[in-house]
DNA sequence: ATGAAAGCGCTAACAC
DNA sequence: GTGTTAGCGCTTTCAT
């Protein structure tokens, strides 16, 4: 019982091996030049003895930590696993590993989290969205590493940020809406305070709508899991309550998938007098019944990126910190051919 | 250009606020007796200066951590984040953290990934599954801390494990699949080495069906992405192949809804002749046409108990460090009654 | 190619 | 209630 502590140290590895500890480091970081044949030695003497080097006293000496923190809202709503996913595609072709933390939308427990993470000196920060409290905004500031806002571009960024614009998305869906004749829109979102790039998907379509002498009918909002069960009941009450809907947009696919297979049921003309679109084309729902239609919000594309910024494979020329990513609209099967392709 | 690098220290504070370091570190980590006036003085310091402090040292000198690992093949197998959500429930009213890794389902991947987390000392160790290498095994003997394999309780924990019996849930399966009169039933699953839990659920499936005197008439296993298209593919190669089929077990809810809207649009009579069964329940599925037969793998509750473990919440009274949670069947609407059950 | 000494920023332990 | 001292396990730097 002379040790601290359980753990092996350098020095338990030196003196296995009868090497100074300055050369095991060496030896363990592949750095610096070490005879071969030292080198085996001390090797053999590490994995005989398992021994796990103490990244703390390291980081703390070499004043580098080789992790990346990434901060999402949830885990539980794929399209930020899948950003994710992206992000690790890249940092695994380095020495880097990403640190995730999820803040539930809530804008107080991100400012927790976030303080958290930094006080383990991370090498970078990725973090979903341009919104954060005062204090957040501060800490991201100031934290003298590369901090790259993903998932969305409208807004002004600390740092870097890399994603489409959620508003434009919407806009762009609002467009397509108009011009294939839809005139009695209804939203059906979550409600959920903290979700703006829904809001801001919304604001886009409205805009477009009303551009187009149009605008929203109506909106739903309801709070708890999006899932299939919430988009029929979001659906059947909507077309309960309003009368001559001719279009519903789901800010999500898959209470839009729900509400798909409502309608359908409902022997409603979905793809001509009805139409339906969702938001995120999440590949799982491929083989619905019908082709929902989507937007595809290039979310791993955008964790490639912002991985890549803090990697330094990715530079900015100007000043505008900013990767916008076009984000592909996929008409499927759920909404009537534009006026100007129809046949007359 | 006097300082080593841009973060302020506990001595910036120190001196911002003329109290010594000790006793900032203590106001900052509400430890020992302050005096509220020198409390004040101290965190409006900190405050005005955005002190963040440094976890690395702290943790160095403290030899304390407050972190946890948690190892999943993968984020995007919404199970994963389900199980996070439960062990992320209970840390939040400690001030331990989840920190998170992906193996992809890699045990080479599974060790770096471990050997990394390692490095950095946590505190307790939450990794899915029972399966790793020797490599593995042998540093999570010697890590020091709890360690606790969830989601499976096949096999021999090196410390303790919380979960169901993947075996006993295909079992159960089977039973049910026999009872209710089918005989020629197929198992579509992805093929996948490192899902070892999807194998024993077949493993336990076919040891039941085959005490029923009937067995396994097929088999396929697709690689790739689990999905909606994925099921259907499946579920039409496995009806043109075979003939005669009447029951299909999926190894995975999302295969099996496929399937099941496959199978209703060939108008097959689904829930009578044609017995159909997933695994995992996820909610979000609720709200297909035909509530789909599943089971609960109550992965949330096995992340919550993992958590309590290392917190100390919940502790053994035997040897046997498992903790075996009960699975529950669910028939939904696409298997017929039990023939017991039956009117005649 | 290898070793010795200093110190990273914080906290434990002890003094006052 | 507050301050002082030593040292956590490594890496940096400089010497040899």
């Amino acid at each position: 019982m002379t040790r601290r502590n359980q753990h092996l140290t350098l020095r338990d590895v030196s003196e296995a091996s009868g090497v100074s500890e300055m050369t095991v480091s060496r030896v363990l970081r592949n750095r610096g030049d070490v005879s071969p044949k030292t080198r085996e030695k001390v090797l053999e003497a590490a994995r005989m003895l398992g021994y796990v080097p103490n990244k703390i006293a390291g980081a703390l000496a070499s004043n580098r930590v080789n992790l990346v923190a990434v901060i999402v809202p949830s885990l539980s709503n794929l399209v930020f696993p899948e950003m994710l996913a992206g992000v690790s595609e890249v940092l695994d072709a380095t020495d880097l590993q990403p640190v995730v933390g999820a803040t539930n939308y809530d804008p107080a427990k991100e400012e927790k989290t976030l303080f958290e993470m930094l006080s383990w000196r991370p090498s970078g920060v990725i973090i979903a969205g341009l919104e954060h409290t005062d204090a957040s905004r501060a800490m991201l500031a100031n934290c003298g590493v590369p901090v790259i806002e993903v998932m969305d571009v409208d807004g002004d960024p600390v740092d870097a940020a890399v994603g489409i614009s959620h508003w434009r998305a919407g806009y762009q869906v609002g467009t397509e809406i108009a011009a294939r004749g839809y005139k009695r829109v209804c939203v059906l979102g979550t409600k959920m305070d903290g979700d703006h790039r829904a809001r801001k998907r919304i604001e886009g379509l409205e805009r477009a709508l009303s551009e187009s002498g149009t605008g929203i009918v109506d909106q739903m909002a309801y709070s708890g899991w999006s899932g299939f069960a919430k988009g029929r009941e979001m659906t059947a009450d909507a077309l309960k309550r309003v009368s001559d809907l001719d279009f519903l947009f789901y800010t999500n696919d898959l209470t839009g998938a729900g509400g798909l297979l409502y309608c359908l049921e409902q022997g409603l003309d979905v793809g001509g007098d009805l139409g339906l679109a969702g938001f995120n084309a999440f590949s799982l729902l491929d083989g619905l019944p019908r082709k929902l239609a989507t937007v595809d919000s290039r979310r791993r594309e955008a964790g490639q990126l912002a991985a890549r910024i803090i990697t330094g494979e990715q530079t900015f020329e100007t000043e505008d910190r900013r990767i916008e990513l076009v984000p592909t609209f996929l008409p499927g099967e759920t909404m009537r051919p534009r006026s100007t392709d129809q046949v007359t």
